[in-house]
DNA sequence: TGTAATTCCTATTAAACTGATAGGATTAAT
DNA sequence: ATTAATCCTATCAGTTTAATAGGAATTACA
């Protein structure tokens, strides 16, 4: 499932995307246009923030605005932001491997070479969306 | 993430699969060659057969065994019985859709369209492998 | 210089889910 | 009968999730 942060977190994205060019957007703004609990919605933008994706201007009239082009923002980047690693069992995941404590042989296992297959389509996914697709009204 | 629910259910039937043409197989068999927590694993099984997907024999010398060819048995099947939906968002899901409450607009929503493509990419690995593919000694 | 508006930070919470265990009922082979 | 297996229900501790609360820090601007 997909969590809710992330979620919201994409919703957000995009609605600072569509923004773009303009003064940085507010929070407020973003939750009632989106309908995100407030609160929730701080987290999640502060979390973009310290993770590059976005800029922040504090105090009145202040706000979050994009670190880069929506066409420079990959999904790949976005999503091990919100929701983690984008593999299903850490033995395959690329960024945060981890041995699995009861596979002897990793190469042996009908779970992992299923998990790999997997990880590579949603890769192949992510890594060719931006931001900016996602902003495209349609 | 994949649940461990998942990832031993997946481990048995392949375990299942290459004992084929024999007798039943005993869930302390697979509980000890596999490192599953026996208990645990009585009731995932338990799972893979009210879904159809195993047959059972009951008392002394009882136990599991496949009710089609692993070549028949499709991955779909057996994460959703295992994991829940394929989609990770159920209003993408092609067999438990339900519509978000935020969201006014479905074909508006930017993670709507991402999530039909991340949807389409994994039923294909899942359409395309059976547990004759997971059952293959590499 | 003071006030309002905003981000920033930490802590807390209720609810749900996960992984596992416990105990025994039921069924079948010998 | 006895033994060995599946079947079934309940329970539990730990973790995660989604959200709330309260206020500190910062900035615009009158």
């Amino acid at each position: 499932m997909l969590s809710k942060k992330t979620k919201y977190g994409l919703k957000a994205l995009t609605f600072i995307a569509r923004q773009e060019g303009e003064d940085p957007v507010q929070v407020g703004e973003i939750a009632q246009n989106e309908r995100i609990p407030q609160k929730f919605l701080e987290s999640i933008l502060l979390t973009l923030r310290k993770a590059g994706i976005l800029g922040s201007k504090k105090g009145k009239h202040g706000g979050y605005y994009l670190r880069k082009e929506p066409s420079a923002i990959l999904m790949t980047e976005v999503m091990r932001v919100l929701e983690g690693p984008i593999a299903m069992v850490p033995c395959v995941s690329l960024n945060y491997y981890e041995k699995c404590d009861d596979c002897p042989d990793e190469n042996a296992c009908s779970v992992h070479k299923l998990m790999i297959e997997v990880r590579d389509s949603t890769l192949n996914v992510f890594r060719n969306t931006t931001l900016e697709d996602l902003s495209k009204e349609n």
